[in-house]
DNA sequence: AGCGTTGCTTACAACGTTGTAGAAACCAGG
DNA sequence: CCTGGTTTCTACAACGTTGTAAGCAACGCT
């Protein structure tokens, strides 16, 4: 049924090298010589064993890409850009979801692929740089926050600073009481942390104080966290006249809770969100946030990853800033 | 750096296939035999080279699920319980975007693996009965409309019923001027032709004729092809008091397009979609909508493929239907 | 003691491919 | 028609794994 090297040899009446030799377009090889293998392989609809390829040559074409949640959109979105960007180079892209664990996540960054794949495109939550350091052989490109020291490539975006921009933005528009929603304690929470600096740095300079109540904690950043913490800020009786949420999905959620407390957004609490995912162009409000160029984080993680597999093998870890910008909608 | 059976052999003393032995937990080691190779791979950090395991089995242990597009909310919660399902039968999932056309599905189907994958679960757009045909080798399900007579197992909702139902929910709410978007002329518009079918059976049902002005179509399913076209609705003159759209995004978009125009739903216009997507039960409205068993759905279709690669590698096409039921929420 | 049985281990070949090295065919120039 | 240099093709080995079949102990039974 499934036909090999060796068929096409034999129907072609040459070597099962020479037909390699056609299939992987080697230039001394006859015209007519090639018209026949072409037409066999043509005729017993002979395709590569890849299993064998691989084995015989080290390298699988197949890159794995590894993020969280795949139905977060940002995540979403973010995959099919690289898997867009990984086309360019020749690559399947191999789409894991961790869900976040550290036990998932080094399993992704160990396990996968085992020979399976050439390289890694890692959204890591929770991994830290003893369980970076223990990986080693893959070549790896790390996305969002630093594991600090981290012997990785790193495609990042200046949290700090975009957090900084579109709280400043909120002060802008006037704004005095502005809550964050979307702080985390936990050891994964490298981008809550940062983020939640560039909303502190932002009030600074705007001469506000830092108040603790204003700042809602969510568990993970879902829609629902967003509601709930937004309900949680509502009843607490400190009254936010804006809100800087950590992502869009929350800020879509807290939408929602303000909608069913009765405020209007902007008028009475204006929202800001973080990542520009499509629901946030029509929501209702429109959404207002920060646009990270998620084309260009894929693409440079790809460009990373191929360096790393190519002439940069040994180059030191290298960390890239993709730009941001701030999309401003109707919600803020 | 990278270890063979071969070095843990040597290591351990004793021969590869005692090794081999051990990796695959084939009983018949002694227990200090076994200690003795296990401590060496522990030592040397061994780890099977998938390729040439899959090389000698003749399987990958990867499936691949193929969707038109992954920022597509709908097909990212199926990758979601897709992976899931899959992890439970020990297969990786490899996930690739067809864009939706024939060509590039054509290429996923036949093309992603060659031996680097077991099965596929398609989601086809544009695949006919022929291409189908020509790919024979691979073990595949699709999701979604029947390719008619395919020789491909199935897993789909129906269609029909579902969106019969639905439609019937508007009119219980007494509308009777009910649009409906999303219908599409081209050869991929399967799913749009049967909830086309089920929105036309239910208005006859109720007695109510059909208004071919009030059936808009839209090219693509995004929350902006909803978006244009209920606004193409609302300035034709046919002032509609319901709409069904054939998915949740296209909802999306009418809701921010009636929000656009004033009008109040479903006091003025009630909305109902088809998908059940997370966005929809946060939107302002939330929104009413055929809410597929998707995590079924996924199940099955692993089932299914685990099927066709075990025992009932010759049974012939199999057709699942999965269960849907109504999610009333604030739209309609 | 001889026999079959059971438990453990091993050598060998094979999966389908490609790199290496070299053989065969071809070509031009004398 | 030989020489030397290409071009074209081929045999062989290897990539790392596992299935097969067979070897070798040690055991219990007659």
């Amino acid at each position: 049924m499934r036909h090999r090297l060796k068929d096409v040899a034999e129907r072609a009446g040459v070597s099962v090298k020479t037909v390699s030799n056609v299939v992987n377009g080697y230039q001394h090889v006859r015209a007519d010589t090639r018209a026949r293998v072409e037409e066999a392989i043509a005729e017993l609809h002979y395709r590569p064993n890849l299993s064998a390829r691989n084995l015989r040559k080290g390298r699988t074409g197949v890159i794995a890409l590894a993020v969280p949640e795949l139905d977060i959109p940002y995540f979403a979105e973010l995959a099919r850009h690289v898997v867009t960007a990984a086309a360019e180079h020749g690559w399947t892209v191999l789409i894991d979801q961790t869900g976040g664990g550290s036990e998932q996540e080094r399993k992704a960054a160990s396990g996968i692929g085992d020979h399976m794949i050439d390289g890694l495109i890692l959204s890591p939550l929770a991994l830290t740089a003893d369980d970076l350091a223990a990986l080693d052989g893959l070549p790896m490109v790390l996305l969002g926050e630093r594991v600090d020291h981290g012997p990785a490539d790193h495609v990042m975006v200046d949290n700090v600073a975009a957090a900084r921009e579109i709280t400043a933005h909120l002060v802008g528009l006037g704004r005095r009481r502005i809550a964050a929603i979307g702080s985390q304690r936990t050891p994964e929470g490298a981008s809550a942390r940062l983020r939640l600096a560039g909303y502190a740095a932002a009030l600074a300079e705007a001469g506000i104080a830092y108040d603790d109540r204003l700042v809602a904690p969510a568990p993970a950043w879902h829609r629902a966290d967003g509601a709930a913490a937004m309900r949680h800020l509502l009843t607490s009786g400190v009254r936010p006249d804006a809100v800087f949420c950590f992502n869009d999905t929350l800020a879509l959620g807290a939408l929602r809770a303000l909608h069913e407390a009765g405020l209007r957004v902007p008028e009475d609490v204006a929202v800001a969100g973080f990542d520009d995912i499509e629901d946030g162009r029509f929501s209702i409000p429109t959404l207002s946030t920060v646009a990270p160029d998620k084309e260009r984080i894929a693409r440079l993680a790809v460009e990373l990853l191929a360096g790393r597999l190519g002439p940069d093998r040994e180059a030191p870890p290298r960390e890239l800033v993709a730009p941001h910008r701030l999309a401003l909608r109707e919600s803020a």
